[in-house]
DNA sequence: CAGCTGATTTCCT
DNA sequence: GGAAATCAGCTGG
């Protein structure tokens, strides 16, 4: 079932523990995707420096500051979409980034999307020519198909997740964005006992790069890689050299 | 396999 | 102006 909205008007480090084995699934013309999640990171709004929302509400956060159970999608690299859910009720700002997971419908979909050459491409037309990737799944236990949705960016990309969904109501069953809870076992009338959980470092900031906010499936082979910050030298300017 | 770099644009200082 | 909640491709060991 999808998730009720009082579900996300908690904490986002209560939120995020709990997302992990839910499914997020993107509905579109083109077909269903669906991910089971393997890896989330929380963020503590304006008490968090590595929130977005730190330093308040901007154009590109607003939507943090809404109510709960909705989407926050932004752009980033110049390249990227990643997407957030909201926590906590109207006027707070924390969320939980939705690192990785496994595609667990619409495989084929995800594989072609995630083939389109650099994400970006704008929906093509329905009818806007062939398609060349062949619409069918990566071989089940194939690197291509774990690597669909391990990672912010390109789970983003498998489920075909853009700015256009910012602001999503993620527990409206007939939004085209939801969260399912994560599988109901009928005999014990209750979820299925929660897998073991890791937790550590949220990946790639570098302010309160110490406070251990991400949530990973323990052993969970869709889980991204941890990376620390590392700061990149700043490009050379592309100015011809004086003399 | 670890490590580095280019891509590319939005956002905030 | 510069960094960014990233990824893919290439290099060298």
């Amino acid at each position: 079932m999808t998730l009720p909205r009082v579900f996300f008007a908690r904490p986002a480090l209560q939120v995020a523990e709990q997302l992990l084995g839910c499914v997020l699934e993107h509905e579109t013309v083109e077909g269903l995707v669906a991910v089971r999640l393997s890896e989330v990171e929380a963020y503590d709004g304006e008490a968090d420096p590595a929130s977005h929302a730190y330093r308040g509400r901007s154009g590109r956060n607003a939507v943090m500051f809404g109510p709960p159970g909705h989407a926050y999608v932004y752009f980033t690299y110049g390249m990227h979409f990643c997407v957030n859910l909201v926590c906590l009720p109207e006027g707070t700002a924390s969320a939980v980034l939705l690192r990785g997971g496994r595609v667990i419908s619409g495989a084929g979909l995800a594989a072609r999307r995630r083939s389109r050459s650099g994400g970006l491409v704008g929906e093509r037309a329905p009818g806007n020519g062939p398609d060349l990737t062949g619409d069918s799944a990566p071989r089940a236990g194939s690197a291509k198909e774990r690597d669909l949705a391990r990672g912010p960016a390109r789970l983003c990309q498998a489920l075909g997740i853009t700015r256009g969904l910012d602001g999503a109501d993620v527990c409206d069953p007939a939004s085209p964005l939801r969260v399912r809870s994560a599988e109901w076992d009928s005999r014990a009338e209750g979820p299925l006992p929660a897998p073991t959980i890791s937790r550590g470092p949220r990946v790639g900031i570098s302010a309160a790069a110490d406070r251990p906010w991400r949530f990973w499936l323990t052993g969970d082979p869709t889980v991204s890689v941890y990376r620390p910050h590392a700061p990149r030298r700043s490009r050379q300017k592309l100015v011809s050299a004086p003399e």
